[in-house]
This record gives C-alpha cells, sequence and structure tokens, in this order.
DNA sequence: CGAATGCTTGACTGCGGTCAAACGATGTGG
DNA sequence: CCACATCGTTTGACCGCAGTCAAGCATTCG
C-alpha cells in the first residue's frame, strides 16, 4: 500500500480476469431485479479498457470534458475533497461494483475526482450507458436496477450528512463501518460479520470527519467493548445488535422510500 | 412563526396572485438559458393547487406513494432528518423558486419530507413535469436548465457535507450564509448584501450542526467583527471579502464541473 | 398584562484535536 | 542478512472548541 513504490499507474493492462468486474455489477444488479438474457449479456460483455490505478492515483481525472464512465472491478477508491489548508474531507467511498464517471448527466458527484485507495482495476462502462442511453427499452430492468444503484449513492450521502452534523465519534464510527458491511454484502464480500477493510485509520478520519488519533482511539474503544475490530485490512463484526444500536438512528417518519 | 398559532394548515386557497412563484422560477431559469416561447408559458402558466402552509407543517408529505412535484412560491422550508434521540439535522434549505417532490425518480433527498419553517405559499408543479416527461423535445432549454437547477442542488449537498465534516463553526457558518446569498441573490431577492434570513439560530443550529447557544456565539462574534450581522429576519452582509476568505476552500483541483 | 418565542450571557464540562514520541510491520538496498 | 526508511498504529499529555445547564433579556402577541 505504498505509494512511492507503485509510481504512476495508471497502466493499460489486457483484459485477462478482468471480467470479473462485470460479474461483481451482475451479482449486485440481480438482487436487485431479474434480467432478461439481453441484459446479463450486456453487463458481461464489459471488459473493455482495462486499467489498474496505484494507490492515490486518479481514476477518474476530469481532465478536459467528460470522464468516461467506468466500473470498479476490484480495490477500493474514494472521492476526496481538499481545502485550501491541505484538510480532506471524503464525499464517498467507492466499493468493488460501483460505477464512476460522467453518465452525461454531469452530476456533481460524478464529476468529482475519484482516487484509487489500494490498487484499483477499473473497465470501461461507456458501452453500457451507450446502450442504455440510446436504446433503454430493451433493457427496462437494466435500467431500473441502475437506478436504484444511484439512489441508494444518493442515500448514504444523506447518511454521511447525517453523520458527520450531529452523532459521535463512536456512533459514526459504527454506523460507517455497518454501512461498509451492509455494502460489501452485496457483493458477497462478507463472510459472517468478517469483510476486507482496507482503509487506513487516517482516511477513516478524512471520511468520518476525525483526527487520525480520535480515530485510533474509538477503534480500540469498539474493539474493547468487542463490537468488532479491524486487524491486517480484516474487519470482524463481533457484536452485530449492539453496533447496530450504537449507530442506529433510524426514524420511521423521517426516512426516504422503504426501498430505493 | 409560532407553529401553535398556526394550526393545521395546509389549506387549499385560490389562486390569486400566487403565480409570482412560477414568475420566481422564471427569473432563475433565464439566468441560466435563454428559453422560447412554449417554455416560458408552460412555466408561467404554472398557477394550480395553490397551498400555504403554517410553520412546521409538512409541505410534501411522502404520505403512501410519491408526492406530486410542487414549486415554493414564497417562504423558507427544509428537509429534516430526525434522530431517535430527539436531535436534528437538516439536509436542505429550500427556498422561493425551489422545486420539491418526486419527478418520477424517486430520489431520496426528493422523497424526504419537506417541513415549512416559515408560512410557506406552494403550487403544483405537475404539470411542468408531465410536459416535460411526455415531450421533452418542445422544452429543450428548460430541461437543461431544470437539470442544472438539480445539479446545483447535488453540489450543495457536497459543499454541506465539507462544512460538516472539516470546517469550523465559524467557517461554516459564513460559508452557509454565503450559500444563502447567493441562491437568493439568483431570485432576486438580495439588495446589495442584504437580504431576508428567517432561520431562526435553533434552526440554523440544526443545519449547521452546531448548538443554539454556540451558534448565538458565532453570530455574535461575526457581528462584533463587522462581517455580518442578523436582525429581525434580515441579513446584512458587511465585510463580503472578508466572509468569503473565512469560508473558502475553493480548491481549483477538487472543485466539480466548473459550470454546473 | 402575562405567555410564548427567540436571543443573549455566564459557568462548567468534555469530546475530540494537536503535538510528540515510540512501536510494529514491511520493504529495500548495501 | 542487517541497517535503514517508510508507513501505519498506538499511547500519553495537553488544550481548546463546542455542548450543556441555567438564567436572564427582548419582542411579540393574545
Amino acid at each position: 500500500m505504498d505509494m512511492s513504490a507503485a509510481p504512476r499507474m495508471p497502466t493499460e493492462t489486457r483484459s485477462l480476469g478482468n471480467a470479473i468486474g462485470s460479474e461483481l455489477l451482475l451479482r449486485r444488479l440481480r438482487r436487485l431485479v431479474s434480467l432478461n438474457g439481453a441484459e446479463i449479456n450486456l453487463v458481461l460483455s464489459l471488459n473493455e479498457g482495462a486499467k489498474t490505478h496505484g494507490p492515490g492515483s486518479m481514476i477518474c481525472p476530469k481532465a478536459d470534458g467528460s470522464p468516461h464512465p467506468r466500473l470498479i472491478a476490484s480495490g477500493w477508491a474514494c472521492r476526496p475533497r481538499i481545502l485550501p489548508d491541505g484538510r480532506r474531507q471524503m464525499l464517498n467511498v467507492l466499493l468493488p461494483g460501483d460505477l464512476i464517471g460522467d453518465r452525461g448527466e454531469r452530476r456533481p458527484l460524478a464529476m468529482n475526482p475519484a482516487v484509487a485507495l489500494t490498487t484499483v482495476r477499473s473497465i470501461s462502462a461507456s458501452k453500457l450507458y451507450d446502450a442504455l442511453l440510446s436504446k433503454p427499452d430493451e433493457y427496462p430492468q437494466l435500467c431500473a436496477a441502475l437506478g436504484r444503484i444511484d439512489r441508494m449513492q444518493e442515500s448514504h450521502l444523506l447518511d454521511h450528512i447525517v453523520r458527520l452534523g450531529c452523532q459521535t465519534a463512536l456512533q459514526r464510527t459504527a454506523h460507517c463501518l455497518l454501512e461498509l458491511h451492509a455494502r460489501l454484502e452485496a457483493i458477497g464480500f462478507t463472510h459472517d460479520g468478517t469483510f476486507p477493510m482496507p482503509l487506513t485509520q487516517e482516511t477513516l478520519g478524512d471520511l468520518l470527519g476525525l483526527s487520525l488519533v480520535h480515530v485510533n482511539r474509538i477503534m480500540a474503544q469498539l474493539k474493547r467493548d468487542s463490537l468488532i475490530r479491524i486487524r491486517s485490512g480484516v474487519a470482524i463484526v463481533e457484536d452485530f445488535t449492539a453496533l447496530a444500536l450504537l449507530a442506529d438512528r433510524v426514524d420511521p417518519t423521517s426516512r426516504g422510500a422503504p426501498e430505493h
């Protein structure tokens, strides 16, 4: 995870086993809707323009003009906002199976540069969006599912606001870890409470609006209280209900739509 | 601004001078694009389903199913999220000329209930979106402008995250007040640094993730330093550049698209 | 006039930031 | 193989921003 030793990727690589990125997306989509054959084929046909991005490098540089849509095949990324005084605030975490870049709408979040946190492999998703934009009627369920993914992302953004606005460091951390767990579960990356957690405590701090040191204290507390522990890039949830209770702030009257 | 004395609005009222809501929206749109005759007529024809909502009442109850799109003709509203312990976090502030409710996409933010902060008058915008959805080709510039308004709203959400995540109370407040100024300017509600500011300090606190008491201290400081002062519902910017300098966190490399 | 609502102020506390140092892994080059 | 750098984690001491509690003021309104 050293940025110096992995210099100036991105590097074009042949698409070897890179198709697993599209399978990831497919798995995620099929949890939301039932796709027809054409839709499945379209998703699975995504394997062009594979790139590898070293940690710290931009995945989706807006450069001049729209960054083409891409699918994260593996690795973690985020969308940072950097303040003049050097502080960072993460808007977002991007996981395998997430789609990034512009899809013709130039939405601000989509236009925000994405930065690789680990080594990230990505493939082009232009073909997908071109197909959907040109003949959406052939892919009804696919459109619906991608829309729902978009909505979930927006929902996470709102959650993020609530976290940062009025939760303590402990609550924030718990809530965020549960969100990551849920999102990773949707792509089959969890095994009864265990999930990959490559985020540095510093990065977690930038995400949660906390200092590195305080994140460490919170993690120590969570470990001490046997709620969750993270070691060598793997998180282990030890008390799910307690963690949810700590993080929870569900209020039925203030929730958005029940299903995304 | 008393919730008890203005009981259980909404009340259906005849559309008297309510058409000014559509003129507001039109003014805003024309700053973004140049509309053709059909587009102008469509916007100005919005005058149906006028309602008045007392402070504290819901404007856009999701009830069961999609809340119909509405245009805020006058007054201020917000989208609160309420936590089980009673804390509130505002996701958003809604000003005259803002569109709320679902437009068929069921976006989480749009689905979130909106609550009137002052007395709010609103009119139905269903006609607008019905027309745009059925024959978008007839209203190209209108579609573009509404898209840009959507994007600006999303951009403000991201700004909100950065504010809450890594700015001090003073910076947050300054930044938020400048955002309100800019948004009110777009509808012609400012007069050289003066603009209506009906938000309670408590509400501002819920918006900025601060306590009522601390908001007060910050406002006192801003007044003492002759940056901005608020009295009897009116804000007066006294030192624009100092305020911007205080709030500013523009970083060219981390900005979204230059124009929304 | 009293009641309600919002603003203002003071005293105290504590969550979380900052500074500083040390420790453990991992990796690299001599 | 060891010396050394680098990166991430951990810990302690200290401090300050912002929250909480508690009054007291100012308006407005009935």
